[in-house]
DNA sequence: TCAATATAGTTAACTTGTTAACTTCATGGG
DNA sequence: CCCATGAAGTTAACAAGTTAACTATATTGA
């Protein structure tokens, strides 16, 4: 219950239990939980591991594109990069034609990372939906694609 | 499509677009815009603006409550309530019989801080919610919840 | 052609996230 | 009563989030 009702006098006011950044957050938190445990024993931070799975998935992307998929700001993924670089599973290069760019692409070292944890990274995944049910996983996947669409 | 679905192989993994942490963070991404806007202009983060409102919403907390209820870490919490008691919203004394705990509230001025941007942060909610639907909504609100409950 | 503008990426400065170590006070059992 | 253990906060160290300024290269238009 809302502790300001007590008044009789309806609160307008959104209690942080119904605010929906705040949901999010707390769901988001909920699920990384395993994941966060993982990565940490595999040596490398969230976004580390999703930068990574990003190129994975592409065999050679520049920065700006990584940022929009792995969801980072190109602030933070230049130190991500640089990171990774030392770590010996990113690489970069030139772009051919236009000198502003780059060209990243990920290591034989960084598949192979990517290779030995993936198998984890999708028992937690399958945990996940087994839990909550494949409908209502993927009503929410839907849900949230849609939030993120809206333009405010 | 799934780029590496090409050679007629089902991919197992869970391409980025379908996972569940990336897809909480857009959607978050897109609801904290407005907000985002919103604070710059009040002058306080995201996170300052979590905690003042719980400390609106009760007379006196210690900072192990609040940081349970405004989704923050303990030691980043210590940083923030030094902050809002620079800006003069909180204020913090003794537990009386706990001498390992504290009491902190928030300032009439923190108070009157809250109020005159209320009105703003439930401008923008109603519009949030006015654009996904009320059923939609509250839908996204009890996934989001359960998603929290489950014990992974 | 060349100056104005735009784009890609980096750097800087500050705040927060995250984990671990540390300090202080409480408490329970010997 | 006293020590071992636990709980509440703080501090430290490093990674990342966020905004703004900055560098270098491209592109556009007069």
């Amino acid at each position: 219950m809302d502790e300001q009702e007590s008044d009789g006098v309806k609160r307008v006011s959104i209690s942080t239990e119904k605010s929906l950044p705040i949901a999010l957050l707390r769901a988001r938190e909920s699920v990384m939980g395993p994941i966060r445990s993982m990565l940490a024993n595999a040596g490398v931070t969230e976004q580390q591991w999703r930068v990574l799975r990003v190129l994975d998935e592409n065999t050679s992307m520049d920065p700006t594109e990584i940022a929009e998929r792995s969801c980072l700001l190109l602030p933070s993924l230049t130190r991500i990069l640089q990171t990774l670089g030392e770590k010996g599973y990113v690489d970069r290069s030139p772009h051919p034609t236009d000198g502003r760019r780059l060209r990243i692409t990920i290591t034989p070292s960084g598949r192979r990372f990517i290779a030995s944890n993936m198998a984890e990274s999708e028992r937690i995944a399958a945990r996940l939906e087994s839990h909550l049910g494949k409908d209502k996983m993927e009503l929410l996947l839907d849900l949230l694609n849609e939030l993120d669409g809206l333009r405010l």
